[in-house]
RNA sequence: GUGCCCAUAGCUCAACCGGAUAGAGCAACGGCCUUCUAAGCCGUAGGUUGCAGGUUCGAUUCCUGCUGGGCACGCCA
């Protein structure tokens, strides 16, 4: 347990003593205690009067009054008083204040963690997109915040798993293998109309030339047996591509798979070395496919089918998702006796149960909310508790240049990726600027402002703060470990009592984000805590002659940049030494 | 049409599971480098928290309705 949780409890100790004083009979309400906005107010207030007044029939101020008499005496608390409406505010002294500093020193990189998770079990599943092309600002949004989610979520005491889900069972996949079989026929001088609706990029031609270098010809089908029975395009675009993919099938037999495990090779190593360019790993990969390969769909619907929630219509296997609220029911195997995407993501689902996570998160695209209601539906029907799972729906990102919107269209392939976004503002911007926003809100992403190397720049701002005080450390000179242990008695001013409280407040704050899936909160916090900083640097010399004075205050700093080091660490963001 | 999300300063957004005088940045205006990094600091100005009700000692926060915006409503993934 860290020492700020302790004085938390603490005073929450002596309002339950206090309590128990002044009402022996009645039973104490869960005891709040907030950190004031003014500092006038105090270290930490609680509105346990406040809360009281209703059940207790009287006023708020006169049992504040009896609750701060029958206080037990603490050398923690320099001062309590009753203000506002009947708040109790609570200021501690100055070495309870102080005591931070040797705490975070004496953590280090550990500073801010905290054992809230009790190391139950979670697993972070995001991105999971389909390796289908590359990866496009969408995506990156929900990279970065699942990232640094799992972060926030390891420092607050979960044992995390980060997972990627790999769509590599489905039509997509098809098509994408299709797509770079076309490509290839066209090298190889056979020209077929490429479909529309098949995947453009010009990665697929990368692919497709080299297959091509790899193994010659050897793919190679004339024209008339691709097209054999494949419908006009223009009257159905969907059955002309499906015919196409079965015809790819039958030709090419036992090598269709190595096309098809070639463009899912190359796409998903593309993916994974991208995520791991922006600093976003993961513990597993988890394939789609091996949930077919090991029956685990046939399992799952065959649970659900035992357990009478299916039923047969049109000659398709429908699962009754009305019964748990979803607004239809779904289908979880075809009339051509096919299993749906859906289907495999119940056996997906079951699968992460059994596996004994406490907690599932999934990141989703806001897009994918309508799924919420089947999924929490079938993991329902199959008698697991759905408040284990929970779904964090992460809302689009749109570029701006400026003023200017950036348009994309993944049709077109003139997507942005999240490598052409990386590449032109780096990744410690694109991580920063990502989780700026609350998930749920629509982020607009000005390229302009995230590439600026301007005071604009919030992320410029704190790695300034971190970088300057690397420097004045550097120009002490001294050992920054040896700064353990300096009597801080000296640190007096108002701005670095204003720090005092700032550092103090880091693992709570980890804690809510923690709590409510929030990296926004540590942005804000670490900006906050650079203005502080900032604002001291301008007002006042760390290199001071008095020595006494100069340690005190170096030893400040140092807390200052191991706080902003570890808080930076949670977002994926790197805090140079020099800028 | 139905469901989900959103609406806070001119702009982009915070506000710690309901608390005290709603805060930052940008843009505007006025100052600060002979001194540890000016990618910085100090100051001024900016608000009926979309509208109307309700719950509460107390509402930006919770509930209902309305207005406006985004998204989703396939035997696609």
């Amino acid at each position: 347990m860290n020492a700020e949780q302790d004085i938390q409890t603490h005073l929450s100790t002596l309002l339950q003593t206090a309590f128990a004083a002044i009402a022996p009979d009645q039973v104490c309400p869960s005891i709040v205690l907030d950190r004031p906005k003014q500092s006038e107010h105090g270290d930490f207030a609680s509105n346990l009067a406040l809360q009281l007044s209703k059940t207790l029939r009287r006023n708020p101020r006169e049992i504040a009054g009896q609750l701060v008499a029958a206080l037990p005496a603490s050398d923690r608390v320099s001062k309590v008083e009753i203000a506002g409406a009947g708040f109790i505010n609570f200021f501690l002294s100055s070495a309870t204040r102080l005591a931070v500093v040797e705490r975070i020193l004496a953590a280090g990189n550990g500073w801010g963690r905290g054992n809230w998770g009790e190391q139950k079990k979670v697993q972070v599943e995001f991105v999971s997109a389909n390796p289908t092309g590359p990866l496009h600002v969408g995506h990156g949004r929900g990279a970065a915040y699942g990232a640094s989610l799992a972060n926030i979520l390891a420092a607050a005491g979960y044992s995390v798993q980060r997972e990627y889900y790999v769509n590599d069972a489905g039509r997509q996949m098809d098509i994408l293998a299709l797509s770079t079989w076309l490509r290839y026929l066209e090298l190889n001088g056979i020209n077929i109309p490429f479909p529309g609706n098949a995947y453009q990029g010009g990665y697929v031609r990368d692919m497709a030339q080299q297959i091509l270098l790899a193994h010659g010809d050897r793919y190679v089908h004339q024209p008339w047996t691709v097209m054999q029975g494949v419908p006009d395009a223009e009257a159905d675009l969907e059955g002309h591509l499906d015919a196409l993919i079965v015809n790819a099938k039958q030709l090419l037999g036992a090598d269709y798979a190595y096309i098809h495990g070639h463009a899912l090779t190359e796409q998903l190593g593309d993916c994974r070395n991208d995520l791991m360019e922006f600093g976003v790993e993961f513990d597993t990969w988890f394939s789609e496919k091996s949930l077919f390969d090991g029956d685990h769909v046939e399992r799952a619907v065959a649970e659900l089918e035992k357990r009478g929630h299916l039923y047969e219509q049109d000659g398709a296997k429908w699962f009754r998702s009305t019964t748990f609220g979803d607004e239809k029911d779904r289908v979880v195997q075809r009339e051509n006796g096919a299993y749906t995407y859906f289907a495999s993501d119940i056996a997906y689902h079951l699968n992460k149960y059994e596996r004994g996570f406490d907690r599932i998160i999934d990141v989703w695209g806001a897009d994918h909310h309508g799924y919420i209601p089947r999924v929490k539906g079938a993991v329902q029907a199959l008698e697991l508790d759905p408040d284990r799972l929970e779904v964090s729906l992460v809302q689009f990102a749109v570029l701006y240049r400026g003023e200017v919107k950036v348009s994309m269209s993944t049709r077109a392939g003139s997507f942005v990726t999240l490598r052409e976004l990386r590449q032109e503002v780096g990744n410690d911007a694109a991580r920063f600027f990502y989780v700026l926003r609350k998930s749920e809100q629509h982020l607009d992403f000005d390229l302009d402002l995230a590439k600026s190397q301007s005071n604009d720049n919030p992320v410029y701002y704190i790695q300034y703060a971190h970088a300057r005080l690397c420097s004045v450390l550097a120009q002490w000179g001294g050992d920054a470990g040896e700064l353990r242990g300096t009597d801080l008695n000296p640190l007096e001013s108002a701005q670095e009592q204003q720090l005092l409280q700032r550092l103090a407040e880091f693992p709570e704050i980890i804690q809510a984000a923690a709590r409510d899936y929030a990296p926004h909160m540590i942005a804000y916090y670490l900006r906050d805590l650079s203005a502080d900083l900032h604002s001291y640097y301008n007002a006042t010399h760390f290199l001071v002659p008095q020595e006494h004075l100069k340690l005190a205050r170096l030893t400040l700093a140092a807390a200052i940049r191991q706080t902003l080091r570890n808080g930076l660490a949670l977002l994926g963001v790197s805090a140079p030494e020099k800028m």
